[in-house]
DNA sequence: TCAAATTAGTTTGGTATTTAACTATCAAGT
DNA sequence: ACTTGATAGTTAAATACCAAACTAATTTGA
């Protein structure tokens, strides 16, 4: 009985973690749109989360950038057509595995990293003040643990 | 020099934060879009969020419903429309103020709270498996935290 | 009392996401 | 070599999201 009760609460903890974190998100993004309205840059947050690891690591292809950004690859083609029309990235052949698309970034794609990185700094430096470091290392800790409670199942 | 370096380690740490939370949100959406399935019932992710608004109080208008998931108020009106058509939710024009649109939940609506809130409870009872409930208390403190600072800027 | 500001909802346009079916290419094992 | 299976990418259809412009109803305040 009591750890039925336990339980349920634990349980409606889980749910409440769940819609602070959607809250958060959706602040962050809000915070990051803004940013890169203010500069008048046309660009969107998910092509930002794209360009984030082209900005790690040039050169790769789609179905990792969709491992990375946790999308499908479908959506990967749709966003990396409205990049390559903003002439930020270029889809390349693999000469190797003709089946591989290697994603590089062109000069205006690197370019604007410079431009951007600053202002991204910004708002993650603004979420995180005040935070003690060591409460947000436990709480990568608490996600790693979730993940993977739900990975196994 | 030493402060510049933290900060920015902090700051990278944030971000890691940022990606991981997507993912467990990802993992969570994908759980439970699996056990909907699994069940037969046509339904979202996203419309299961607005039932559990009207769960906890029936008869609210759209603009609430947008504050409470985090949403548009534009994307209410698509959201509902496509409730209604399921027949789960009907549109109720506020006789007292013409502006709002209440909105209630039908037999169906009701009747699938109880068939659906104990797979919905299964899957955050997995993510929360063998997780200390401090550090899930923990946890919450530092969105909100981090929430907040978002908030002021 | 009446103009101005506010609020709820809709529409539109552009973007994003997922599933499923599909093509093309490569890899492994017989 | 050939079949089988896996992998990368595309397409289409349905759903979702956000911003901006819009309508209709209400509230405010001089």
């Amino acid at each position: 009985m009591t750890t039925q009760i336990k339980n349920s609460t634990k349980t409606e903890l889980a749910v409440e973690f769940g819609r602070s974190m959607n809250e958060l998100r959706t602040h962050t993004r809000q915070q990051i749109q803004l940013k890169i309205k203010e500069h008048g840059i046309n660009i969107t947050f998910e092509m930002l989360e794209v360009m984030g690891c082209l900005w790690r690591k040039d050169g790769i292809n789609q179905q990792e950038i969709a491992n990375l950004t946790l999308r499908d690859k479908s959506g990967m083609t749709y966003l990396l057509d409205n990049l390559v029309k903003r002439k930020l990235v270029k889809r390349v052949e693999d000469a190797n595995d003709r089946r591989n698309k290697m994603i590089y970034l062109t000069k205006d794609g690197h370019e604007l990293r410079e431009q951007l990185n600053p202002w991204v700094a910004e708002v993650y430096e603004m979420a995180s003040e005040g935070v003690d470091v060591h409460n947000l290392q436990n709480g990568m800790l608490l996600l790693s643990e979730m993940i993977n409670n739900l990975k196994k199942g």
